[in-house]
DNA sequence: AGCACGCCGACT
DNA sequence: GTCGGCGTGCTC
């Protein structure tokens, strides 16, 4: 009669430990089970056996959920590593690694059933509208409810009460393949051959694709899948975020003709489900997913591909942190596969370890049909400049307007006025979560917290003095729009921003309204982001130093990939392509990089600057957050946490914005050292376990909170 | 993480 | 007199 091991249902880390539970029958590794844990009955994963317990009475194992095992060897130890490296739970580790409907805490058995309607014996009259949609549908019964509904809408209920119809359960099934037409590989550069040359003959498993936008990386990952799927093995192709790649997916789709996976966190539970499945069941030979799908139940895996490496949305902010590139050299290690990194503005990380040999780095230095697009800076102090346009970026636009081209501008602040500050009192409105500023959105005429999200009412009133008079300085997306419109009343401006973009497929509808009849697109960051428009010849950049003045180490490399991303989006198809960079500081090092689209410049300057403040790629980070509703309690563990460290570099603390209301302290460490990094933070975890100050840890963070 | 236990303030 | 605040200790 065996002892087992499990890791109980909470994701704490103070009850990271595993307790031991008595099986009647031998059990798995990776089987879920129910057990009473502190007087609850909560679910388990099993994690092997072990001898009798001397010091304690093991309880009863009260159910087996599961045949078998939810995980196999690799997501073990992918789950130890990632617990190890981010200072994570084992089961926060599990949960992330699973689709929701097989998460420990999920208590329905993931057979997902769908309705159905089928054809029923009514008798009864119908109203005229609902007998004409009836005999409309009726060829096509048994039919799915959900398309039934969309089509009959609010008649769906009399059909259903006078019998029409019937509602049934059946198990759901795969949707049907939808048939693109297929798409033929185009005649390659000679450049992409090779690349391609390159990562299949060369030994090394990861490779570093340096391509400047438009330079056909698409195609050489196009290439390089369909050769490892012909050795029957399995590819996973990472990407961003699936709203901003669609494209990329279709072409996938059309080029392989084959089923595949996609993978993202916009799927509802029952179709992730699916997906997973279907990877599982080795039914697919591809997944094209976000940062989620790196977990994906290969067993044969032959190919990894990461698009756009250095986008930011590949690190995880909920626990465990981490970053999805970490989690693709892990499983290439483990599969003996390669893994290619694709970027034209690298991370600084990635670059630095191709630069020493580490990775094999590959470039696609030409656009497949054009040159670059040309580049002017535009220096904000001089000249006129009128709402934040320059008179030089006003007379493009109008000449686009005129030639029927389009234009993007990018302005990094969404909302109308960044800042509600009372002329009389000087007062700045601030939320009362954060304390940090609150924008006014005039739209909604709300005041919104770009931090936490929380609106607010407008009253219009400054809540010190009384006031209603509030300064106008600054600008966002909203007043933008405003203003262009004033300017060109004729033009046809789509706005694309968090607040425009919240409801599901926004993204896609915006964009297809811009393409379709737009003549200007404003928006923020994610205007910069893998956008495809052939007529698309202007693109401003309107506060091009905006990110630099940040403090954080990162705020270079940020600015650097946007400007070089945004130019990007300039002169894609046969038209020249022209980037108008609003600055004050032209002689910027990022400026002048950009303005020559000379990536290694500006890598090599960068790393002296890091080099000299110690930061990564020199060395290792962490940020430990300290929260308390008492700003002095937070401060005073900070301070002693710091006091005690004296190995590493340690900054702060500082204090940043507040979460529920609690006052939050930050301090950053820097070590040479990862792995004396993570056994000083693994201490420290444990000390803070069960402490009134709760401690907040982010291992490796690309963004710094504030 | 939850939740029970336990010890002090303002209320029917 | 008690209802209920949340500090701290425990979970096989």
């Amino acid at each position: 009669m065996p002892f087992i091991q499990v890791y109980v249902e909470p994701l704490a880390l103070s009850l990271n430990q595993m307790f031991t539970y008595h099986s009647k029958e031998k059990l798995e590794r990776g089987i879920r089970v129910k057990v009473e844990f502190n007087h609850k009955e909560m679910v388990a994963i099993v994690m092997g056996e072990c001898e009798k317990p001397t010091d304690f009475q093991a309880k009863e194992i009260l159910e087996v959920l599961d045949e078998k095992p939810l995980l196999n060897d690799e997501l073990f130890e992918l789950a130890e590593y990632m617990s190890n490296t981010y200072v994570a739970s084992k089961m926060s580790c599990f949960k992330t690694m699973l689709p929701p409907s097989l998460r420990v805490q999920s208590k329905t058995k993931p057979i997902i059933m769908e309705e159905w309607f089928e054809q029923g014996e009514g008798m009864s009259s119908l109203t005229p509208k609902a007998k004409e949609l009836f005999e409309k549908l009726q060829p096509m019964l048994p039919m799915r409810s959900s398309l039934f509904r969309k089509q009959a809408k609010t008649h769906t209920k009399q059909l259903l009460e006078k019998g029409y119809i019937r509602s049934i359960k059946r198990e759901k099934q795969e949707e049907i393949a939808s048939d693109y037409e297929e798409d033929r590989p185009p005649i390659l550069s000679e450049d992409q051959e090779k690349a391609i040359e390159t990562i299949r003959n060369e030994e090394n498993s990861t490779f570093l694709l340096h391509g400047v936008t438009g330079s056909g990386k698409t195609e050489v990952f196009l290439q390089l899948a369909k050769e490892t799927i012909e050795q029957g093995k399995q590819v996973l192709f990472l990407v961003p975020e699936i709203g901003l790649t669609p494209l990329m997916i279709q072409r996938v789709k059309a080029r392989f003709q084959q089923k595949i996976a996609i993978y993202h966190s916009q799927l509802s539970a029952s179709e992730k489900y699916q997906q997973y499945q279907m990877v599982k069941n080795k039914e697919v030979q591809i997944v094209v997913g976000t940062r989620s799908a790196c977990f994906m139940p290969f067993h044969d895996l032959g190919l990894i591909l990461m698009d756009e490496e250095h986008d930011t949305s590949y690190k995880q902010d909920a626990m465990p942190k981490y970053h999805t590139r970490d989690i693709a050299l892990f499983r290439s290690a483990y599969h003996h596969c390669k893994l290619v990194l694709a970027s034209a503005t690298p991370s600084l990380e990635s670059y630095a370890r191709a630069y020493k040999g580490l990775y094999t780095l590959v470039e696609l230095k030409r656009r497949i049909a054009k040159s670059m697009p040309k580049i002017e800076l535009v220096d904000l102090r001089e000249g006129e400049v009128e709402g934040g346009l320059s008179k030089n970026l006003l007379d493009k636009i109008q000449d686009r307007l005129a030639k029927k081209e389009q234009t993007i501008l990018l302005l990094n602040r969404r909302g109308y006025l960044p800042v509600m500050k009372c002329r009389k009192c000087e007062e700045t409105i601030l939320c009362p979560d954060c304390g940090i500023a609150l924008s006014y959105h005039r739209s909604e005429n709300t005041l919104v917290c770009h931090c936490c999200g929380n609106t607010y009412p407008n009253t219009n009133t400054c809540p010190k003095c009384g006031s209603h008079d509030f300064y106008q300085h600054g600008m966002g997306t909203e007043k933008l729009e405003g203003s262009i419109q004033t300017k060109f009343p004729e033009a046809k401006i789509v706005r694309m921003d968090a607040d425009t973009t919240r409801k599901k497929n926004a993204h896609q509808k915006l964009l297809k309204a811009f393409e379709e009849e737009g003549d200007i697109l404003i928006g923020t960051q994610m205007v910069a982001k893998g956008l495809d428009f052939p007529n698309v010849t202007l693109v401003g950049i309107l506060q091009a130093d905006a990110g630099l003045v940040r403090s954080d180490y990162r705020a270079n490399e940020t600015t650097y990939e946007m400007l070089e991303q945004a130019s990007g989006r300039a002169g894609r198809a046969d038209k020249e392509g022209e980037v108008l960079i609003q600055t004050f500081d032209r002689s910027h090092y990022v400026m002048e990089s950009v303005l020559n689209h000379d990536y290694r410049k500006f890598f090599q300057t960068e790393m002296q600057y890091r080099h000299l403040g110690n930061y990564p790629p020199f060395t290792y980070m962490a940020t430990l957050i300290f929260s308390h509703a008492e700003l002095s309690q937070a401060l005073f563990e900070a301070r002693k946490v710091k006091d005690e460290l004296k190995e590493q570099r340690v900054l702060g603390p500082i204090e940043i914005s507040m979460r529920q209301k609690k006052k939050r302290v930050r301090l950053l460490l820097k070590d040479k050292s990862q792995e004396h990094l993570e056994t000083t933070i693994w201490a420290l975890a444990h000390r803070y376990k069960s402490n009134a100050v709760k401690l907040e840890i982010n291992m490796h963070p690309l963004m710094l909170e504030e």
